[in-house]
DNA sequence: AGGCACATGTAAAAGGTTACATGATTGG
DNA sequence: CCAATCATGTAACCTTTTACATGTGCCT
């Protein structure tokens, strides 16, 4: 149900096509809601028949027509009413670390080179992250920014990424040379 | 489907009953996979119809009787399998995120309030944390522990939990320290 | 010629949450 | 005496994932 929500705050940016919204997610929400096409076309029409958003067809030449959605004030006021409720306990899902749990009993080998993988996708997130957050702040220094940004819902998301991605590197560091040392011990 | 192995990586500690899974998932799990109650004593009946996990009825008298499980060479085998396949990426979701994201247009003093609740949890996993590594590392130093330890995949995915924890602190922090500001401001 | 980006949709299957149900024991 | 802990289970419902389907335009 909160699907719902996560695709109203990211309306909060703008008028946007379903197809947009698929594409991580306005790589802003990505970090702490994820949904695959699928879900967000369908949600998008329950959403629309609910009447919390409303959709305009855009005609196009060389593309397929696409649909833009945009809030309603009956949307509004129901992402209002959710930021009043109380956040249910976040959930995480991180086959990674189910891995490395039990990597003592599992493919050592393959464990590492998933570790490397999600080193990598952990920087290549976290430059998109920097870069965001330049434009956000665009030559001015945090302390300028929240004193003038209209919105500072996004900065503080942003700043949660950024630290995760950052947390996520270290710690592959750390995992990787343990196990490689492990590894070495062995031979 | 992953339930399963996350199951599974608990059982490496041990036997264990559902009630005592279902219970913070092992304490150590927890961090990167949830379940209800429920959706556990489901997954362990079919895990032990696949012959992935042994059940043996442990009859109380002033308790009620329950069933300890533990890994048969099938599932040691399943979770080996496991390790050596491409984990799928960690899904997130964090509905405190959201309310964050959409704060400028939400109920600040509310998602404030849900903030520090957060802060709260994040503090008492901690402390749970902390206590858990003390336990494994027993005196030693990290160092010394890695070298020694039969097993280091739990102290892996603790020191993930601790690092992420203390980050949420931190976040926390600077969210409240940001949002208390800009009230200060329209007041 | 082949592959990716754009752009949406249907349907089935799997996975996860919530509500309801039971009942003894222990601790404050 | 009341609440929490121990210990499990069924059923209904909601959410999420996966597979399949379609078709143009652009770039190499």
């Amino acid at each position: 149900m909160t699907l719902r929500n996560a695709v109203m705050a990211a309306l909060l940016e703008g008028e946007s096509s379903g197809y947009d919204l698929a594409k991580g997610f306005n790589a802003t929400v990505a970090n702490f809601w994820t949904a695959p096409p699928q879900q967000l076309y369908k949600e998008l029409d329950r959403m629309e028949a609910d009447g919390l958003i409303a959709a305009r067809l855009v005609r196009q030449e060389r593309r397929p027509n696409k649909r833009m959605f945009s809030l309603t004030d009956a949307g509004r006021q129901a992402l209002r009413d959710f930021t009043a409720q109380q956040p249910r306990p976040s959930a995480i899902r991180d086959e990674l670390l189910v891995q490395v749990q039990s990597v003592d009993a599992g493919d050592v080998d393959a464990v590492r080179a998933a570790i490397a993988a999600h080193r990598q996708a952990a920087e290549e997130k976290l430059v998109r992250y920097e870069r965001l957050r330049d434009r956000l702040l665009d030559g001015r220094d945090e302390h300028d920014y929240l004193r003038q940004a209209p919105r500072v819902g996004p900065y503080l998301t942003l700043a949660r990424g950024l630290a995760f991605e950052q947390e996520n590197i270290r710690w592959a560091d750390l995992a990787l040379a343990v196990l490689q040392q492990r590894s070495a011990l062995v031979t």
